[in-house]
DNA sequence: GGACATAACATACAGTCTGTATGTAAATCG
DNA sequence: CGATTTACATACAGACTGTATGTTATGTCC
């Protein structure tokens, strides 16, 4: 044996720090609250000092947009898995819908992505990392709808972000102890209502 | 004269000294963040010292929370004082959106409404505030266009939540800089693909 | 119309947090 | 194997929040 015990490289340290402080970074600011979370917090639970931390973030809102971004990329992977290129347009925009309203029942992620997100890293922010992952195959489904001639032509950016933000407060709503039916119901009602011809009875 | 120069009941120093911290409050909130804005620098703004900010309210948050609402309040009023009742359902809900994203443009109301506001008071605080204030309307004018017969007949609470988030986002884009024509589109496609027959072409 | 109580502040203090500066050991490179 | 860079740990300065305590103005009661 060369050392001790463990000789790792430069590379595998910092790939197993930045994990572990994201990782006690994500239960922390989920528990409690981005602001309401210290960064001697953060360490003692990732087992690093603040020194290891402002090495690897440039500050608490840099490691908070690390969280931020790996829940995104999470949820958008869970939608994608969910609604295979197979489907018709609709059909894969209601099983996106539901994957969607799905994958934000994991503890934490409305929070993370539905409040804090937006207030501490600003909607601007928010918006790339949504066109990033998540809001993309929502904005694709959307496009394609029109095309097929099954939904009213609109311009397609501003009715992407309009449908996600109705996701989005109904997925707080389910959270908060709402009817998950009822609020179904209306998402669904409201994609059908874009329909040139209502659907056949 | 009495006294050196004035001389005012606590109910009157009480009501001035409340309304100076709300208003330099409000004008640091929206000028930078909750987060960012620290109680030093509020009540130098506001004349007074922190000593009068903590007799007045039990903490920062609970100054915050009475800055939201009186911004909730104001816009309230200006939604009721463009839609009067004699215009019928959809006229009402038409004319009640457009003053909606209108209020919603004066500087930092965004920014207090619906970014701070949720994250700092929590969704559930702000929905009290919403239905205490902004969507009671929303909610009665969509009550009233179901029972016209001019709209689907769907769960009035989730329809409210999900309209409102939806002219929610849509304020969000256009202060940022997008087309308030696309926005205002979409929304009206929305609420119209809402009826149970198609309008009249 | 004074004594007493209470409200409206102002001042001082303790604890905590953030970001930075500095020091040290391990890894990488020539 | 020496030099340099990377990955941390420790120490420090400044700022902020909430509380405790002191002071002055107002309201109340006989």
């Amino acid at each position: 044996m060369q050392q001790e015990s463990a000789r790792r490289s430069n590379r595998d340290r910092t790939e197993a720090t930045r994990a572990d402080l994201i990782a006690a970074a994500r239960k922390l600011f989920t528990e409690k609250s981005y602001a309401e979370t210290g960064t001697p917090e953060i360490v003692t639970a990732a087992g690093v000092t603040r020194g290891a931390l402002y090495h690897h973030f440039a500050d608490k809102q840099a490691l908070f947009a690390a969280v931020v971004e790996q829940e995104a990329r999470a949820v958008a992977l869970e939608i994608d898995r969910a609604s295979p290129p197979s489907l018709d347009a609709r059909d894969a925009l209601i099983a996106g819908s539901d994957a969607y309203l799905a994958a934000m029942r994991v503890p934490g992620r409305t929070r993370l992505l539905l409040l804090d997100g937006p207030a501490v890293l600003g909607r601007a922010a928010m918006d790339a990392i949504d066109n990033r992952h998540g809001n993309r195959s929502l904005r694709e489904g959307l496009v394609a709808a029109m095309r097929a001639q099954t939904m009213t032509r609109l311009p397609a950016q501003a009715l992407t972000a309009l449908l996600a933000s109705a996701f989005d407060r109904a997925a707080l709503a389910i959270e908060a102890g709402a009817s998950a039916q009822d609020y179904r119901a209306v998402l669904m009602a409201l994609i059908d209502g874009l329909s040139p011809a209502p659907p056949a009875a």
